[in-house]
DNA sequence: TTGTAGGCGTTATCAT
DNA sequence: ATGATAACGCCTACAA
């Protein structure tokens, strides 16, 4: 295992180990010259620095971090795209690195936040409550994307940037009831859900309330345990179960633009049609929606704004070692072919 | 930035670092009582090792990376599972790094081969032609799954396990041809592609070639230079532009599933139906084509299948220090409702 | 079973 | 402008 190490370069050069270093690091007292030879042979002999070495010995780094739950979350890339535009503005280095579900993302970020020095870093599709104590091992600043959650922990310099679920999830419902809707089910996240999925029932029921309209229970179906929250499937089996309840309903609203789409499916699979016989509305404004025939109406998240206000909260921190205030977005409601007028 | 280290909790323990390294490493020669202490006080003391020093001073570390390119690939989560069960069922660690466009695959895979000590890597999702060069410095086994691609390099620890995609196209295309379609388009990659766009073609005309259909430029359609290649909106701008020459053709194979929605929609917009006017299939089997309505017809590569042989060759490769063998998997020719016998 | 000391590859400090 | 050298935090002989 031959590697080759800043000492065999320096001693290759005949120079000394700091001025490869310097050469390597773009310092600004060098020769120009014996940087670039020194360059040059690192080149021809593929030298690339250990970044152990490099990260253990750095005070600061100039990286943040993107930590991503929830790999297949189709909302990320055009986040991403925004993320790290501005980093590289900024002239920071940044990396992306995924957090399966069984891991304890705070954890991570700790451990992160060590080993690469980091200055900052960004959470993405996922955050769960964690303790003060935990939060406060975080030295970092940490800007929290597409989730709202305070817990409010002082001295601690973090950030939720997300849509306002709560408020968005009501206007959905205001407008299916402007459409002449009454019997409007819901098709929820699990039962237990804390976070987004409870945000979006609370405006489903705070709309249906405000029209005075009753809130049936037997409207409201919840994610079984055994499928995938926010996924196709959850949409399609609870469709089915919702039909077969053969209770009285004109129109769904799915917890997110894939469970509309399987719950689309389910009614079709039944022999009857969207929005004919249901209208059928989901929440996230994903691209497939689009697509979809019909067309699903949902509420669209300003996915760049978020990524955007995210980032830049994120340098207000780092720079300003002061807490950056949290930030919600309003939707926007694209009304299309899924959901139609009644009465 | 005071940072608890291996010797603070030393001297909190009244004992040397060797023997709290012994305790967090889980070594055998130390007496139970005092590694139990020593990892109370690491808890109280939210001890975190940094895994720089770790990984520099270690030789070897039971990790492997995979590498994930293009992360809104609907593909990989189904995937990733299967390497995650296999990687942990070795006792191995693992982890997720997004790379992404411009970035150079093969060199980030050196340099993180040094800085995490790996002992082998998984790409995934693209992977360029590299030289022979390049790929030798990467002193590490890996593989590439869900691409073709040998070059043949040899004393050089790789594998690449996928579908045929040549043969999958053209078995695609032979079924259009069986329910009597003879004017079949395709909705291509770009002009230039030299990687799967180009296999799919080829089985696409060599299908055609023998059953003794010429083959007819104007139906086949390349992604424009300005829009996402295997994406929706690329197969809809397709599908528009195909309609629009006024080119009679009763059938269409769209490069992947994504293109095959898009094309389906541009259909519809166009006040046209699927499979009445025109059967449509896509390739991949990606859920998106159950749900969607007509139900996509399509060819689906056995992921979990190419995941688990993956990681099998990667181990063989780390185990035996030597080539396991390229494979490739068949698939399976979804018949479903975007398609139908005509004549 | 435990402690001491040296070194992993780099950068930072201080001379020169 | 350059070079020697001391850290960085950890692991691992080796000694005790």
């Amino acid at each position: 295992m031959e590697e080759v190490t800043i000492k065999d370069i320096a001693r290759l050069c005949g120079v000394g180990v700091s001025t490869v270093s310097r050469a390597i690091n773009n310092h600004p007292d060098i020769n120009p010259e014996t940087r670039d030879h020194i360059l040059n042979i690192i080149k021809e002999y593929n030298y690339i620095p250990n970044n152990s070495a490099r990260n253990l010995k750095r005070t600061e780094s100039k990286t943040i971090a993107i930590l991503v739950k929830a790999i297949d979350n189709p909302f990320f890339s055009s986040m991403i795209r925004v993320f790290e535009k501005e980093i590289k503005y900024e002239r920071f280095d940044f990396f992306l690195q995924h957090i399966d579900n069984n891991q304890d993302e705070i954890e991570v970020a700790i451990g992160l936040a060590k080993e690469k020095k980091l200055m900052g870093i960004v959470f993405l599709g996922g955050f769960s409550e964690h303790s003060e104590e935990a939060l406060r091992q975080l030295k970092v600043p940490f800007v929290v994307s597409t989730v709202e959650l305070d817990n409010s922990v002082e001295d601690c310099l973090y950030s939720f940037v997300s849509v306002d679920d709560k408020r968005e999830s009501r206007r959905l419902a205001d407008y299916l009831i402007g459409l002449g809707h009454r019997r409007i089910a819901l098709l929820s996240a699990q039962k237990d859900d804390e976070s987004i999925g409870r945000l979006r029932m609370e405006g489903y029921k705070s709309a249906l309330s405000q029209h005075g309209i009753p809130i049936d229970e037997d409207l409201i179906v919840y994610t079984p345990k055994d499928c995938e929250v926010y996924s196709r499937r959850s949409g399609y089996v609870m469709m089915q179960q919702l039909m077969e309840r053969e209770k009285d309903f004109t129109a769904v609203i799915a917890i997110s633009d894939m469970v509309a789409v399987g719950a689309c499916k389910a009614v079709f699979e039944n022999g009857r049609r969207v929005p004919e016989d249901y209208s059928i509305a989901g929440f996230d404004g994903l691209p497939e929606t689009f697509y979809y025939e019909p067309s699903i109406t949902t509420i669209k998240q300003p996915l760049e704004e978020i990524a955007e206000s995210s980032i830049k909260n994120l340098f207000y921190m780092i720079r300003h070692e002061e807490k950056a205030p949290n930030k919600k977005f309003e939707g926007e409601l694209l009304k299309r072919e899924s959901t139609r007028k009644i009465g």
